[in-house]
DNA sequence: ACGTTTATGTCAGTCACTGACATCAGGTGG
DNA sequence: CCACCTGATGTCAGTGACTGACATAAACGT
């Protein structure tokens, strides 16, 4: 049991999320975190920048992205490419429900981790703005078509973890975006349902 | 020189804003600011609930949001009343663009700075959200306007401290919105410039 | 003038985070 | 098989943000 158990960082993930969930975030010292990883404060601390942000680092999505909006073909419009890298998105997260129903709970109790995940997201959308200048889209409207695709995927989301809503992620994303293209059109009046 | 000099919480917003100017961020100890100002950091924590908050708390932003998306006429679009508080928004700014110079400057030196504002951002965006529902507009499109709102102005007010930019922020704010109409369009192609 | 309220000061303590240095596992070359 | 090196971890001491409890002094009402 001495040093050189496999996967220190991922035994820190999990006691820190176990931790968070019965305790809370604040009650939890990055030391109770690491002895149950069987690990020091100081090791912790080499394997995570700070406390808050055990819960992100391991987040698949980045790379996804890029690829996701690279992918779509050649004459897409911007903002079509984002969707479709959202909703590829989405589908990677199929599989994760519970663990990001868990995740999301600690989060929605903590507003230290609220503002970290502000953070994440607005990473995305750098990311995804960068992948469409690569594929040639101008500086301004890569920037606004991926804020404007980030804020569906939030809402989305969230409601992909409510209870209360039975669809997927894909089909919640896609409704997302045909909602925003409706409230960004010319139109005069709200539309209807 | 005791107690009771007038108007604590600005002077400690003044020697902040200065200290953070002259030394960075980082390297300004709460205790300094508080001595600057003539008190002590315990004091300083009575007023602002970190140390950076205290760059951020004189926003007088939040009011006039929620003022300006109720002026909208009945009626109007919800995007186009997000459109209008905006500029109205744009145009409180007018007068301070030297402090928000200065400002943004010591945030974009620091990421933990860069976080909280994005927590002001997305409070923006909620309060924005909740007049539009006041007004009506249900509450999906009322999330997304004002996200995609948020995310027009933050492009605006990036562009109106760069020197190389002539424009005023009405203007830039209106000509985000129509970018991003056109982006969210359904055209098959990146627009022409 | 006296009690009350409110802003501040003082002090001790916790905990996130860091730098410097020690140690131990595993691989590598001889 | 041993000496050496590298990388992950441990140990320790320190800084600084932030908090709770209590003391004090200015302002305010009556």
């Amino acid at each position: 049991m001495g040093r050189w158990e496999p996967n220190a960082r991922g035994r820190l993930e999990e006691a820190a999320l176990e931790l968070f969930a019965e305790r809370g975030f604040e009650q939890t010292t990055v030391a109770a975190i690491a002895e149950r990883a069987g690990l020091t404060e100081r090791t912790f601390f080499r394997h995570f920048g700070d406390k808050r942000e055990v819960l992100f680092s391991s987040e698949p999505f980045s790379g996804a992205i890029t690829e996701a909006v690279g992918a779509a073909p050649e004459g897409t419009a911007p903002f079509e490419a984002v969707a479709r890298a959202l909703e590829r998105l989405g589908e990677v997260l199929q599989d994760r429900r519970e663990r990001a129903l868990k995740r999301q709970a600690v989060i929605a109790a903590n507003p230290e981790l609220q503002e970290r995940e502000l953070v994440k997201l607005a990473s995305l959308a750098r990311t995804m703005a960068a992948a469409l200048r690569e594929r040639g889209t101008p500086e301004l409207p890569a920037i606004l078509a991926a804020e404007a695709g980030i804020a569906v995927f939030r809402v989305a989301f969230e409601r992909w973890l409510d209870d209360s809503e039975t669809r997927e992620m894909p089909e919640l994303i896609r409704s997302g975006i045909d909602e925003l293209k409706a409230v960004t059109g010319t139109g005069q009046e709200a539309r209807p349902a």
